[in-house]
DNA sequence: GTGAAAGCGCTAACAG
DNA sequence: CTGTTAGCGCTTTCAC
């Protein structure tokens, strides 16, 4: 049905053999039979099929992606910049959402195994157990991104979570803020836990105490992010000012906030882990913590196609750093 | 390294032809053979190859899945609604942004050629001479999303693009407003140009003249929509208000007015194709049309998978509709 | 009901 | 420098 090597090599009256080591640029191939080699591809349109090639070598050029849900944004340019990398290197990338999943990481693990794929970018859901194990076993890269896996070590790079929520916080307190609340993912995760421990740094620092009410953990989505919002604007002593550590719990607490018709940030400041883009487009303009997401993607896809092309070089763990964005959320600078 | 259906086999002390048919459901295998199979294939852990599967059977269990660009949340939910249903029938989706690039959407398809996919949704690029033809040619079935294509008959989901623009642009009128702007697609692609439709025939239905000035179509990127924007408030007869006919362009619309410092909707009313989920947390709330973009791209998977079970049945046009969500952005209701 | 054998399209020894 | 050959792991006739 569709031209193969064997059409290509009896057009051009040579072995498949050559015709696969002329498409591969191997040297040790006479200009003549190389000639005529090219010609019959041309003439015949003949593309390799991959597939064949990935039975033989025993190994796609496939990378696996899995994040939680490519439905969160935080996610979108990280996947852009896996796929730019990959296209760029003759890779094709199978996504893989996990929804914080672990039974449905460790099927697409699984999955992606199956597909001999060259290696895998994944923000795991869990630190450590984690089903990524299975590619570790069976010799397939991978690179933790976003997250940290404790018990595997691997390639990760992350951003300075601490440092940038300490920052951020501190931004607060800085406007003279005492009642400080905090919205994070839970504390299984590299993001949550590290994000409210910058939080909690930075009241100690300044010396003030935290309050356990002001303090709401729970799954990264936007619902959580309201519930939380609410619950803490309903207490009798409601919270001057919010942290929220990360980009769907600030649309939720927002929502929150909005329900009541709060005034941001005369009834409650606001200051949001995440960049989004419409965050200068409310008003107040939302004062954020900005990842380098793409640069994300870029550096895990990096370290992983240098580890697929045989770097045996010590495990890296790179820290990438966010910028404070101040706008008007938090009162006058 | 990896256990083969030949270990199986072995163990099970059966031929791997019959490993496959247990695998495969297949019936007439007896109980004492299938029940041998099945725990040697337990207790070795066996995990078939699907790339040896692929190449055996001519075509791989992934649907590719092509889009201009994933960091567009217009695509996310539709990217998601995809590997939803891919999921569920043990498929996997390999992700390809285009770019609204005509090549690289022509490379993309020439990989998945390659990689023998099942299937590809596509948001194509052109409307006609499109690259698709190449899978069509292939015998690999297609279906278009979003967009039509023009001279290809293949399945097709989209939504009502002129009915909602037309609705969007009469509630604009219905606020009194006559000098009302437009800010759309290309009019290459189907959306640019049906939703600049909509818009036309609500102002001639009204008896208002269309002005030349307040027409701006161009690349669906944030940054074309803020010129266009930036262009007409500085008129000298700005309109009052505007219909900005994408996510990215209504984006790129507010930041120009916001750097105006312009109050919506009493300096410029704005009603946008396209809900975000921060429309509700802007002041006044946006007037939107909400596409049903989750809705698209599962009835765009459950087409092509019907496809890929063999249905034959004639090429299927669906068109969902839109509803509108009207918020302050227009005045009072 | 079951197994033997062929072969999907490619690459990589190995000979020459 | 070039061709022959042997598989990669699976499915699918075709016999029995």
């Amino acid at each position: 049905m569709s031209v193969t090597i064997s059409d290509v090599a009896r057009r051009a009256r040579v072995s498949s053999a050559t015709v696969s080591r002329v498409l591969a640029g191997k040297p040790h191939v006479s200009d003549d039979l190389r000639q005529r080699v090219l010609t019959a591809v041309k003439e015949l349109g003949y593309k390799p099929s991959r597939v064949a090639r990935s039975l033989r070598v025993q190994r796609s050029n496939i990378i696996g992606l899995i994040i939680s849900d490519i439905q969160n944004p935080f996610f979108t340019s990280l996947v852009r910049a896996v796929e730019d990398m990959a296209y760029d290197h003759d890779y094709a990338v199978l996504l893989c959402n996990s929804d914080e999943n672990i039974e449905k990481e460790a099927l697409y693990i699984e999955l992606l195994l199956a597909e001999q794929v060259s290696g895998v970018v994944i923000t795991p859901t869990r630190e450590t157990n984690n089903p990524s194990r299975r590619l570790i076993a069976a010799g397939t890269p991978v690179v933790a991104v976003d997250r940290r896996m404790h018990d595997l070590d691997v390639d990760t790079v992350v951003v300075e979570n601490i440092g940038s929520s300490y920052e951020l916080t501190s931004h607060l307190l800085g406007h003279g803020y005492r009642r400080i609340g905090a919205i994070t993912g839970p504390a299984t995760s590299t993001t949550g836990r590290e994000r409210l421990q910058g939080y909690t740094q930075a009241l100690e620092a300044a010396g003030v105490e935290s309050v356990q009410d002001l303090i709401e953990m729970g799954l990264p989505k936007e619902d959580f992010g309201y519930r939380a919002m609410a619950t803490m604007l309903d207490l009798s002593r409601p919270p001057e000012a919010i942290f929220t550590a990360n980009n769907l719990l600030t649309v939720g607490a927002l929502r929150a906030v909005y329900e009541r018709s709060l005034q941001i940030p005369d009834d409650i400041a606001v200051a949001a882990f995440d960049e989004m883009n419409w965050t200068s487009l409310v008003t107040p303009g939302l004062t954020t913590v900005v990842q380098p997401t793409y640069e994300l993607g870029c550096k895990a896809a990096q370290l992983l196609l240098r580890r697929i092309e045989g770097d045996n070089g010590p495990v890296q763990k790179i820290v990438l750093t966010p910028t404070l964005c101040i706008r008007g959320s938090c009162g006058q600078h």
